[in-house]
DNA sequence: TCTGCCCTAAACACTA
DNA sequence: ATAGTGTTTAGGGCAG
């Protein structure tokens, strides 16, 4: 109650509501800290005219240019897709051109998009002499990508897009995870016009845009199964389960319900579905379309399974296994249909991972062998910008059972640095991770106020927010250890209790659906990805989830080796703490220890270095390429001479025992 | 529903 | 007096 009425009379964050949305500048009214490239104003033209003039340019360039996507549709006999600098996405073909909001268009256009319709404009506008506003411009291209990051971050953590938001478009229709496929259907299903649809499933260029080698997306494979013959008679349907296979004769029909692509008619029994099939699904322009664009989904992911395939050989080779093991790729596609696949409980941690590596051939369950999915709920929005509005995202999705972000900050250090997306993690993860960045594993609160600013756009504002909740993280968490020093109070970090934190169950860690294929195609894999974290990573991006969310690859991979891994354990904060880092360590660790003593690094040291002081080695992308493929090849770990910090990492997996 | 975690907000005390 | 720091309480949301 006293909390009601002091929230009612006063308030000391004014402006903690203004979310990300607006495009003009905000000077968040706390901190302006440092890192604030402020001031612009100049010249004859006031900011913000300029701003409204440059975003009116720049989305007029964006209707011509759906207006050459929607013509380029048209083109009936072409057969190739327009390949335009950019490609837009079949809902942004439903849309007419100019209907298109500022805020639609943000949405719509993937960063690429975005940042290549923005380029054209730009140059556009320097030949027309208008280069004095690039400034300007610049500041509004910037904000618009990082509207569309936060909106692709969005969509991400609604399960909707597993990317990373650099890369969205080409991993989305690299990747299309089966939400959405069905999202896909419904935008087609729902044309009014038959022709519109044809149109959108011509349009629908599947392939990446990049340089990827799915990129000229074969559309000849239309040609391989008549048309007509797929409503009736189509096996592709990615939705197609065993489930469904045994729930019902049809393979568009399951649990009592159409599974025609968007279409979810409930039919009491086949006679009726039958009924439905020919009177909803017949043979029709809709129809068609709606056929072709399963093909190509069909088409991509056999191209992508391919390909992973072709990749998952060369791996295979180059560790010395048998490359002889395809057997799994010609089993059936366990793809599952997405509600079977997110349902799946991910209580399969490897824990049996200790098989010898004959089952590497031998298909053990698959679809056991990991963590299957990405949920929707595991990648919950938490979106609740409600009351306090502070922010768009909040929280554990990946901070609290995989503590990936090591590797997150990592890998998207200059996105959170220049987006205003909030980081994914929480704050006592985040304090934590500033701390053991520090050469000497200390902070004062100043410092980790710094560092809050210094990595991550969203915290220079609303700085009365978060650092009231820095403090009050710091106070509130027994892992947070407060030291006086000469200098004042520093922080510290007992690890031990920060691990006390985090159940020694990854079920929190999603994993998507695509992922799981190949979990169930390889089992092997599965083992070396228990093992190998950089491995995981690999595997995800290979996938074409290469830009799957950072948090979450960093998730498989940190997971994966996180129950495994118990991290160092820093004993409360002490010089000596600091040395019983690397007891026992081999000399990876004690160079780390002298550049970390003597200060004179980079203040960033690898994430690894830091956060697992016991240099479970990430990031060389040549998975453990260095003489140890053993620990990957082999999985039992424990008959076999591990590097001295995996058997570090195993031997110190009850932490709790160690107290 | 319960519980734990996380977040924001706020009050309060202490210190430089 | 003020700002910074640190502690504590309260309440709400989310997920298991």
């Amino acid at each position: 109650m006293m909390v009601e009425s002091a929230s009612e009379t006063i308030r000391t964050t004014p402006s903690n509501q203004n979310g990300v949305s607006s495009l003009s500048s905000q000077s968040d009214g706390g901190g302006g800290r440092e890192g604030g490239s402020n001031g612009d104003a100049n010249g004859e033209i006031s900011p913000v005219d300029l701003l409204h003039l440059q975003q009116q340019q720049a989305l007029q360039a964006a209707r011509q240019f759906l207006l050459q996507q929607a013509s380029g549709l048209n083109s009936p006999g072409s057969n190739e897709v327009k390949q335009s600098p950019v490609q837009v996405p079949v809902s942004m073909a439903m849309m007419s051109p100019q209907m298109i909001t500022p805020q639609q268009m943000q949405q719509i256009l993937s960063p690429p998009q975005l940042q290549a319709l923005l380029q054209q404009q730009q140059a556009l506008m320097l030949q027309q002499g208008l280069g004095s506003k690039q400034l300007a411009f610049q500041q509004q291209l910037i904000q618009m990508q990082q509207l569309q990051q936060q909106h692709i971050l969005n969509l991400q953590r609604q399960g909707l897009v597993p990317l990373q938001p650099t890369a969205a478009m080409q991993s989305l229709q690299q990747a299309m995870c089966p939400s959405d496929l069905q999202q896909l259907w419904k935008e087609v299903s729902g044309v009014p016009s038959t022709e519109e649809a044809l149109k959108q499933a011509e349009g629908l260029d599947l392939s990446t845009n990049s340089s990827n080698s799915t990129s000229a997306f074969p559309k000849a494979a239309s040609a391989h199964i008549p048309l007509h013959s797929l409503p009736n008679g189509q096996s592709h349907t990615p939705k197609r389960d065993s489930h469904e296979e045994h729930a019902g004769s049809h393979p568009l029909y399951g649990h009592g319900e159409c599974k025609w692509p968007g279409c979810e008619a409930l039919c009491e029994d086949m006679g009726q579905f039958i009924k439905h099939l020919n009177n909803e699904h017949a043979l029709d322009d809709r129809s068609t379309a709606q056929c072709r664009v399963q093909m190509q989904v069909v088409q991509q992911l056999e191209i992508q399974l391919a390909k992973e395939s072709e990749r998952l050989q060369a791996m295979m080779t180059h560790l010395h296994m048998r490359p002889s093991e395809p057997k799994p790729f010609n089993q059936p596609l366990n793809l599952a249909s997405s509600g079977s696949l997110l349902k799946r409980d991910s209580e399969a941690y490897p824990e049996g991972l200790p098989h010898p590596p004959t089952s590497a051939a031998t298909p053990i369950t698959p679809l056991r062998q990991g963590p299957s999915v990405i949920s929707s709920s595991s990648l919950h929005t938490h979106s609740h910008s409600h009351t306090h509005g502070v922010g768009p995202i909040r929280r554990r999705n990946s901070d609290k059972y995989c503590t990936p972000i090591a590797s997150e900050l990592a890998q998207n250090c200059e996105f959170y640095k220049n987006a205003d997306v909030r980081p994914p993690f929480t704050y006592a993860s985040l304090i934590r991770h500033a701390i053991l960045e520090s050469p000497d594993r200390q902070l004062t609160l100043n410092e980790i106020y710094n560092w809050f600013t210094r990595k991550f756009a969203y915290f220079r504002r609303n700085t009365a927010t978060w650092k009231n909740a820095v403090r009050h993280n710091l106070s509130l968490h027994k892992c947070f250890v407060r030291v006086e020093n000469v200098k004042g109070a520093v922080w510290t970090v007992d690890e031990v209790e920060y691990q006390k934190r985090r159940p020694p169950k990854m079920t929190g860690c999603a994993f998507h659906p695509l992922l799981s294929l190949s979990l169930s195609l390889s089992p092997s894999l599965s083992l070396c990805m228990c093992r190998s974290p950089t491995l995981v990573k690999n595997m995800i991006s290979g996938l074409g989830f290469g830009s799957l969310n950072a948090s979450y690859q960093a998730a498989l991979a940190e997971s994966s080796l996180s129950l495994l891994n118990s991290p160092p354990l820093v004993t409360p904060p002490s010089a000596a703490s600091l040395n019983m880092l690397h007891v026992g360590h081999d000399d990876v660790s004690s160079t780390v220890e002298q550049v970390n003593s003597n200060g004179s690094c980079s203040p960033t040291l690898s994430p690894q270095q830091y956060s697992h002081p016991v240099h479970v080695k990430e990031e060389p992308t040549e998975v453990e390429e260095d003489g140890r493929p053993v620990s990957l090849l082999a999985g039992v770990t424990h008959s076999l001479p591990l590097p001295s910090d995996e058997r570090d990492l195993e031997e110190d997996l009850p932490t709790e025992e160690l107290e």
